[in-house]
Parts: structure tokens; sequence; C-alpha cells
DNA sequence: GTAGGGTTAG
């Protein structure tokens, strides 16, 4: 029997922190390293290490560790500094990669910004609309000679665009050279066009690139935003061809686009159709289709929608949850309201200011103004939107001196009325019968609010007249306004004819109507019931005659009722409903009543 | 030894 000696057993090797640090690591592991870091003093001495737990922390999307580690670097090289730039330009606090940017300059004077720096640097000064510190480090770009660099120079071009400088994104967008220029150059300068609503240029700039680059996804993204925006359905439908045509891939901004620009220009059915072919929809996807019935007034498939959302497991954020309010508000339906606003208290969007707003807006379009007041008076920071709500809530509903009230607050506040707000504020004067103050809010528009009156503010107050039986005046100051006046406003004003029996004036405005829109019968039809109460038989017939039986009736009437948590939607003439032999049996049964009642 | 720019809904 022999004696083995065994060998000792290699002793396993300690891996370093830098073997650690690129391994998989659970956030207690990630604590353990950065104690041990902190403790062994890496950061006076191991750069790479330093900067790898810096680009770990950032992974993490803990910032306040990427701060605290940056400010534990003793000499932060550029890979750092870039690093802690791009951490915070994309963050909720830009300014911080300012700061850091003014600091690592003032602690080493020896640091330049390279061409990695510079977009960080441009994309915070964007986000904050700080065009100065832009310029300022445009001047040092130029200095370091990176003016042919192509994503120094794109970082300024949306830079300049997104701080609303368009003139100066176009000026280095032509001063970059078309051998350098790339498909992202272009789509900058689109992008830029269609963030100032210049959809027009958007598009010319568009053309001109086809003939220079392949566009991509987010050429074709923005393109189609401006077709949204301009109503352009031909040019909205020739891009989707090719997108169809040449393969692009149907992704979820580009999905997103497209629902948007058929939704806007009133094609829900083709909305629907890109909507059902779009995979991993995400939660853009569906507020892009929810809005575009909401927008459309097809409430009822709006909330529905919303539901079906919910059973497909994706989850709303503040923004679709403020949009499914609004389309409950608009339709009446306070029970799906309700709900959401419970929802919304659960998963805790309460916070959310636009989902108070649109709250306040829903409770007050449903009649709930007490709930609206309290939300109301239960908000610390309020936006133009909040008081707005609130206002318009209030004439709504009949209160138009506190309407007033509440408009007084907003003026004593530091947020400044805009033309909505003047909107609310001028039916609310013109449904108390405050003809004074409706004239003093009128001119302090442009007097001390230098907001230009539009048609429907000149309505609003056409409408206050007409109300308060000034007939005369009120075709004075149809008279001298400065704009055309459109059927809108002439009709309020047939209306008012009628409330009062001013049969002259009434004749006047039909005729003016009837040359504005000769299709539309309806001024004929008030004539003709003006005339009826005042007896004149045959005016009546003469109106009468003239009239088509069929087809008078533009848009169908509509009326929505909520019932056990469903939205029933009626048209005029539509038997669609499943119940609506009922329904109808029950409404003659109502009729029978009421016709009972009367003669009894 | 390591990193970059532009885009969507409300």
């Amino acid at each position: 029997m022999s004696l083995r000696i065994l060998a000792p057993k290699p002793k396993p090797k300690r891996p370093s922190l830098l073997e650690i640090c690129d391994g998989d690591l659970d956030p207690r592991q990630f604590y353990q390293l950065l104690s041990q870091a902190v403790t062994s003093g890496v950061f006076a001495t191991d750069s790479v290490l330093s900067s790898k737990l810096l680009l770990r922390s950032l992974s993490r999307r803990r910032l306040e560790f990427s701060r605290a580690i940056f400010s534990q670097i003793q000499n932060p090289n550029n890979f750092a500094c870039n690093f802690i730039f791009k951490a915070f330009c994309h963050s909720s606090s830009p300014q911080e990669a300012l700061f850091h940017y003014n600091l690592v300059r003032r602690r080493f004077p020896h640091f330049l910004p390279d061409n990695y720096s510079f977009p960080f640097l441009f994309k915070a000064c964007g986000r904050l609309s700080l065009p100065h510190k832009g310029q300022e480090l445009h001047c040092l770009a130029i200095a370091l000679g990176l003016e042919t660099d192509v994503f120094v120079q794109n970082g300024l071009v949306s830079m300049y665009s997104a701080c609303g400088m368009l003139h100066c994104a176009r000026k280095v967008f032509d001063l970059l050279p078309v051998s350098v220029r790339d498909v992202v150059s272009w789509n900058s300068i689109v992008s830029g066009y269609v963030q100032s609503n210049r959809n027009w240029d958007a598009l010319q700039m568009f053309d001109e690139m086809l003939a220079f680059t392949r566009p991509d996804n987010v050429t074709l993204v923005s393109a189609l935003t401006a077709c949204g925006k301009m109503g352009c359905l031909h040019l909205g439908r020739q891009i989707h061809g090719l997108v169809l045509a040449r393969g692009f891939t149907l992704d979820v901004f580009l999905g997103s686009s497209l629902i948007d620009m058929y939704a806007k220009c009133g094609r829900m059915d083709e909305a629907r159709k890109v909507f059902d072919r779009i995979r991993d929809k995400n939660v853009v996807c569906w507020t892009s289709m929810i809005a575009g019935y909401a927008q459309s007034r097809s409430f009822k498939d709006a909330i529905e929608l919303f539901r079906e959302m919910q059973l497909d497991g994706v989850e709303a954020d503040a923004a679709m949850v403020a949009c499914v309010i609004s389309a409950c508000g608009r339709s009446g339906a306070l029970g799906h309201g309700r709900w959401v606003h419970t929802y919304c208290e659960r998963i805790g969007f309460y916070t959310n200011i636009s989902v108070k707003n649109a709250l306040i807006d829903m409770y007050a379009k449903c009649g709930d103004i007490k709930r609206a007041l309290e939300i109301f008076h239960d908000m610390s920071n309020r936006d133009v939107f909040t008081w707005t709500a609130m206002i318009t809530g209030l004439a709504m509903n009949g209160d138009s001196v506190g309407a007033l009230e509440v408009f007084t607050q907003m003026e004593a506040s530091d947020v400044r009325p805009n033309e909505v707000a003047f909107l609310g504020i001028l039916s609310a004067c013109s449904h108390g019968g405050f003809v004074d103050k409706g004239f003093h809010y009128f001119r302090a528009m442009a007097g001390i609010y230098n907001l230009t009156p539009r048609i429907e503010h000149y309505g609003c107050m056409v409408d206050l007249l007409g109300r308060a039986n000034l007939l005369n005046e009120a075709e004075k100051f149809i008279g001298a306004m400065p704009i055309q006046p459109d059927v809108v406003i002439w009709r309020s004003l047939l209306f008012a004819c009628r409330t009062y029996g001013n049969i002259a004036l009434a004749e006047f405005i039909a005729k003016k109507i009837e040359e504005l829109e000769p299709r539309e019968f309806e001024s004929r039809v008030l004539l003709s019931n003006l005339y009826a109460s005042a007896s004149r038989w045959h005016e009546v017939s003469r109106m009468r005659k003239g009239t088509p039986r069929e087809g008078a009736q533009k848009q169908p009437g509509c009326s929505l009722i909520e019932v056990d948590g469903l939205v029933h939607e009626f048209i005029v003439a539509d038997c669609s409903h499943c119940q609506i032999d009922s329904i109808y049996e029950m409404l003659r049964g109502m009729n029978k009543v009421i016709r009972s009642e009367r003669f009894d």
C-alpha cells in the first residue's frame, strides 16, 4: 500500500472588485460592492473601476448613487464626465447635467468637453429651453473644431428646435455639408418644424429629403404627425402606402402616429385597422385609439376600448386615464368616470395635475359640480387648465356668480387666463345676464392680457346681447366685428329673435344664413315657427314649400345613457339597439301617460 | 476598458 500524497487544493482566487463589477449583481450585492469601493479608496486610484461603478448605478436608474459616486472620483476622466452628463440629460432633472458640466469645468481647468459630451449638453439645454447656454456651448464646439461632427451638429439642430429657434436650427442644418448629413440630421430638422407647428415646412423638408436619403421609421412618424395636424389625409395615406410597400416595421411609434393621423382626419375605420395590426401594443397605441374615438365623439367605443385594454393586462398611465376621464365627461358616463376616479386613487395617478383637471371637467359636465369643486379646492397647484375647467364647469351648471368669483381668484393668482378661460367667463356672463361685466372681460382680453378675441369670443358677445334682448345692439356688434361673422353667430342671434319674437330681424338674418349655407334649412324651420307663433300662416306655408322633407338634417342627433355601467348610444332613426322593441314600447307607454296627464 | 445624436399619445 503506498501512500498517496494529496496535492493541496488550490486556494480559490478571490475575484477582484473589477471582476465582481462585471458580473451579475442584485441590488444588495451592488450596495456591498459600493461600500467596499468607498472603504478601499478605489475612487481615488482606479478610474476604470470608478467608471464601471458609475455605469452600473445608471443601469439601476439610481441617479442619487451616480451623483454620489461621481463626487467621490478624485480625477474624473472624460468617460466618467460624459457618463454623468448622459445620465442627467435624459433624467427628470436635466439641469443637473449642466450643473455638473459647470462644476467639472471649474474644478478641473484642463477638462474640455469632447464630441461625446456636446450632444448630451445640447440635449439638456433643449429640454430646459436655455438657448443662451446652448449658444455658449455652440461657440466652444466651433472652437474645438467640431463643426463637421455629425453628432454634435445634429444635437445642435435639435437643441435650437427645442428652444423654438427654428431659424438657427435651419442654419446649422444648411451649413452642414451634404456629404456629412445623415438621416438623423434630416429627421431632426423635420421634427423641429413639426414641434413648432410648421407642418407644411416639415412636409416640404420631408419631400426634399427623399432626394438625398432613405427615410426611416422616425422620419415617417414626424411626417405623419404633420399630416395629422394639417388634416392632410391624402399625403398621410401615401406615407402609409410607403410603409406597406417598402416593408417598414409597424412599431409602436409608427403605429401610434398612423392611428393619430387617421383619427385627426376623421377616418376611425382606417385607424382601427392599423390598431388591430400592431403587435405588442403599448399604452400609447391604446391612448391614440381611445383619444381618436373620444375626439370623433364615439365615447362608447372609447370607454369600451379602455376596458378591453385592462383585460389585455396593459397598465394605464396618467395621460391615458386623463383621456378616458374626459371621454366619460363628454358622454355623461358618470358611473364610468367615478370608477376611473377610484382606479386613479388606487394606482396613484391622483397626484397628476392633468388627471385632476380631467376629473374636475368630468364631474362638472356630468352635473356633479359639488364633487368638481371639492377636487378643485383640494389642489395646491393649479395650472391654467385647472382654472379654466372650474370656470367653464360653474358657468355650464348655471352658477355664473361662482364662475366670476373663480375668475377673479385666477386673476389674483400667478396663472394668466388664456383664450379658453375667457370663453368660460364670457359664457358665464351671457347665461347670468351680466352684460356690463361681459363687455368688461371682452375688452380686458386685448387690453390687459394681450389676447386677440377669436370668432368664438365674438359669438359669446352676440349671445350675451341676444339673451338680454338687446337685439339691435347685437346686430350692430356683428356689423362692427373685425372678422367675417359665421353662421354660428347669425344663428345665435336668430334664436334670440325667436325668443323675443322679432320677426323683421329674423327675416334679415335668415337671408344672411342662406347666403352662407344655401343647403341648410334649419334657419327656414326656425323662421317658419316664428311666423306660426305670430299666426302669419301664409308665410309659414311659403317657408315650408322650399324645404325638403328629408335630408334637411345634416348632423344626426345622438344621445347616450349609462345603465349598470354600460353606455348605450342612440342616433336619430337608429334601430340597432338589441332591446329596441322594449325601448319603443316603454316610450309609447310614457307618451300615453304624459298625454293623459295633460288632458286631465 | 468604456459610451453617442433624432421620434409617438394626453
